[in-house]
DNA sequence: CGGCATTCAATTGTGCACAATTGACTTGCA
DNA sequence: TGCAAGTCAATTGTGCACAATTGAATGCCG
């Protein structure tokens, strides 16, 4: 038996990314249960608190996410009561999102967010080195999914 | 307007950890179509062929997913004749998981992904540099997601 | 001007994730 | 021994992801 050709579940860098993902998404949930939205829902509303008014492909090009998941997530946002839909009038193929004064009000509930997951995930934001490390990180997993994305198609 | 108050997507560690484990997930599809596998399914087989024969359960442990999630999952599995599924006879909570032939055959076709998949992410298997930081990436999201799950509940 | 390719959001269908519940089975302890 | 607590896999219901298709609207090129 060939023992080792990289079969193994730990070797692989694939499933620490998935783990550590969904072991994110977890730690996000009870922070965001107050705030009624949920953690992909979350993401949405950065793009919209820092760009108001995009379009869904703008929306859909800062996440990298398609129509097919975008269109009912804004939905339910719409249902909450957070954002409107509206067809664009000068061209008539897009939709243009908008926060409600709902939805802007959201931001100050959401900035407490990032802090107390950062505490959570043990990192000091006082802490000089800590922040290096954790942008540093940031910055490769970002060189990560451009590779993984650029080559083929 | 605060204009600083992390709630920046491009500052957020998770959104790249979000954007990079779908990238993954995307860059493996292609190689698994040919095993007629998806990429949860590819990780459950992971574990299966390091362990024939673990409880869902221990399977759950491995991969942190939940029956929820695996009972559909290994049913799939089964359809095509890569599992089988049975109760334990000692004691009858349990579910065993078992390779079929198929299943175990299986494993020689999937030795050539993560190669090729480390390939596609740029990074040459011969270099030494390289897999040290491969390794060392794996190690702090490992680290992260430890730290994400360890607190309270 | 006409028509063909392109760009959009929406829809359809599959497969995860995960919380919550269910119900069978086992264990431990009074 | 009996029963209460705990352990399992399965089920139910919600919400992503994503491939593929649809159909309307726009742009382009002759």
């Amino acid at each position: 038996m060939a023992a080792s050709d990289h079969l193994a579940l730990d070797d692989q860098l694939c499933f620490a990314l998935y783990a550590a993902q969904r072991a994110m998404t977890r730690a996000y949930a009870p922070l965001l249960e107050p705030l009624g939205v949920t953690y992909p829902q979350y993401l949405a509303l950065l793009v919209l608190w820092e760009a108001d008014g995009v379009l869904v492909r703008e929306l859909g090009d800062r996440l990298a996410l398609d129509s097919g998941t975008l269109t009912p997530l804004l939905k339910r946002l719409e249902e909450r009561g957070l954002v409107t839909r509206q067809r664009g009038t000068d061209d008539e193929r897009v939709v243009r999102i908008h926060l409600t004064p709902a939805g802007k009000a959201l931001r100050q509930e959401a900035r407490k967010v990032p802090i107390a997951l950062a505490c959570r995930a043990g990192f000091d934001p006082a802490d000089k080195r800590a922040r290096a490390a954790l942008a540093a990180l940031r910055g490769e997993l970002r060189a990560l999914a451009e590779r993984l994305e650029e080559p083929a198609a």
